[in-house]
RNA sequence: CGGGGUGUGGCGCAGUUGGUAGCGCACCUGGUUUGGGACCAGGGGGCCGCUGGUUCGAGUCCAGUCACCCCGACCA
């Protein structure tokens, strides 16, 4: 096969942005950090936001829609998450252009200037809670359990297709509820959501767990996230889920009155996933042949390849072909059917390996005569025959397969690559040789784990939920700890 | 914001001491092909990032400028 691809032994970054490009995901756009997401890659997007629609839906949440443009006096209202956001605003602050004056081209009006700056939301806390604030009144009002569907702007320095735009696509929850016992249980809720579904639909495995204070998201009291490894021994973070206490009800003044009369302020949480999943999604399957896609996301589940040399073959094979396609459609399977006469079979063949399709069906004359078909397996390139009588369910027990035998082989990567350390020869070694979630005891101070992450570029990426307790010391410091967490170097 | 690199057909690149801008892929036409990225023949397409300078003459030399990519600090 021709090798459009760098190795993802030998430059893991190359081999990511190479795919990316080549299999049609996405690229990059005019200004630094934006990027196209293409059809294809968009496709696998939908496919995601459609099942993560279904479970929101499913646990009582409803969609709605807050604006882009958030004034800059809403962000100076709750002081950490001003502090965390203020560095990667992108800000409006004039309303028209004119022609320029002196030549061609057009200017900003400098006579068009916003008496009030505007913010692109980074995220959208600070607009949700300004308007709970007018839509909460009494416990009556309780819960208010809300999605969005949107796009976010953090002007980042460096920026990677999917893991890290300027602008990005998203999903965020903001919920209000009137105790905290029932935000926390919101949070967690949200989390495990966020874990089925990473593990079921994506065959991501993940851990569960709480980030340190440090790692804590800007503005809430506990951050819950799933954190992923990749094939490189990176760990990405998958999601997060916070439980904001009253902090923003505080900010924007959001009270309640209580049964008893008395006035409380809300507790809020707020969670999110983003299209960095399909960076997920590739650094956990994809091969040096391509993307690889489990089968529940893949927008086309299997793929026909019509074989022939004349006009009459094609006859036969096209016929034999389009009965599949409609017994599979019949039996819930999408199926894409590439009659193109431009393209060879081979190159169809490296085009839908490199677009990740999980099953390859060819047909040619020689399999009419013999009334089979020759099918070939994403996750495993390995080919076979299969009669067309009962291809259908065939195929769709593969397809099943292919799902689990996915999550199983990452979830196998994930389990080799985390293991355990005790001495800071073994911690730095670990990190700088071997990658992978490094479970370690830690003192639970943020200065230590300031100096770890300077001296190693390893960062704690969560605290397990399950986490057992574990007398133990500090691999850095030596000082008394009570449970381990896990390290790694991050995306 | 630091360090490195690159800007030349749609994409990837070459272009020597300054002398008519080239190659591969892609594209178009015709034909032969079609079971792992076909082949032959013909054809179209470029203000050489931008601005200024040196020169009879600049893709090439000089100055400036802009953009993008990679590596770091920051981050979902």
């Amino acid at each position: 096969m021709a090798k459009v691809l760098a190795s993802k032994d030998s430059d893991y970054a190359q081999w990511y942005n190479d795919l990316v490009i080549k299999a049609d995901l996405a690229e990059n756009s005019a200004v630094r950090g934006s990027m196209v997401i293409k059809p294809y890659g968009y496709a696998i997007w939908e496919k995601m936001q459609a099942e993560l629609d279904r479970m929101f839906k499913e646990t009582g949440h409803v969609n709605a829609y807050f604006p882009l443009f958030i004034p800059k006096s809403f962000f100076s209202k709750e002081a950490s998450h001003v502090e965390g956001f203020a560095k990667e605003c992108a800000v409006v602050t004039h309303y028209r252009l004119k022609n320029d004056p002196n030549g061609k081209g057009v200017i900003v009006d400098p006579d068009a200037k916003l008496e009030e700056e505007l913010i692109v939301r980074p995220t959208s806390e600070t607009v949700i809670w300004d308007t709970y604030r007018k839509w909460i009144q009494s416990y009556r009002d309780l819960p208010i359990k809300i999605n969005q569907w949107a796009n976010v702007v953090r002007w980042e320095m460096r920026t990677r297709l999917f893991l890290r735009t300027a602008e990005f696509l998203w999903q965020e929850g903001h919920t209000a509820h009137a105790t905290k016992q029932e935000a926390i249980e919101e949070a967690e809720m949200m989390l495990n959501v966020y874990a089925t579904f990473l593990e079921n639909f994506m065959a991501i495995p993940v851990l569960k767990g709480v980030k340190t204070e440090s790692e804590r998201f800007a503005g809430a009291v506990e951050t819950y996230c799933v954190e992923a490894l990749m094939q490189d021994g990176k760990a990405l973070q998958a999601g997060t889920s916070h439980f904001l206490g009253q902090n923003f009800a505080k900010a924007f003044d959001v009270t309640f009155a209580t049964k008893e009369g008395t006035n409380e302020l809300v507790w809020a949480t707020s969670w999110g996933v983003s299209t960095r999943l399909i960076g997920a999604l590739i650094m956990t399957h994809s091969d040096n042949n391509g993307l690889v896609l489990p089968p529940k996301l893949a927008p086309h589940q299997v793929v026909i390849v019509p074989i022939y040399r004349k006009d009459e073959e094609f006859e036969k094979v096209d016929a034999a072909a389009k009965d599949i396609v409609q017994k599979l459609r019949a039996a819930g399977i999408s199926v894409h059917y590439d009659n193109r006469d431009t393209h060879k079979p081979g190159w169809k063949f490296n085009e839908y390996e490199l677009k990740g399709v999980p099953v390859r069906i060819a047909i040619g004359p020689r399999d009419l005569e013999k009334q089979q078909v020759e099918l070939a397996r994403r996750d495993t390139l390995e080919k076979s025959f299969q009669p067309m009588d009962g291809l259908t369910d065939v195929i769709a027990d593969i397809l099943e397969h292919m799902q689990t035998n996915l999550l199983e082989r990452a979830r196998k990567r994930t389990q080799d690559e985390t293991y355990a350390v005790d001495t800071w020869e073994e911690f730095t070694d670990a990190v700088k040789n071997r990658g992978g979630f490094i479970k370690a005891h830690w003192d639970g101070t943020a200065e230590t784990e300031r100096i770890i992450k300077e001296k190693t570029k390893a960062t704690i990426r969560c605290i397990e939920l399950d986490a057992p307790e574990e007398e133990g010391v500090c691999v850095f410091s030596g000082k008394p700890s009570k449970r381990r967490v896990v390290f790694a170097k991050a995306y």
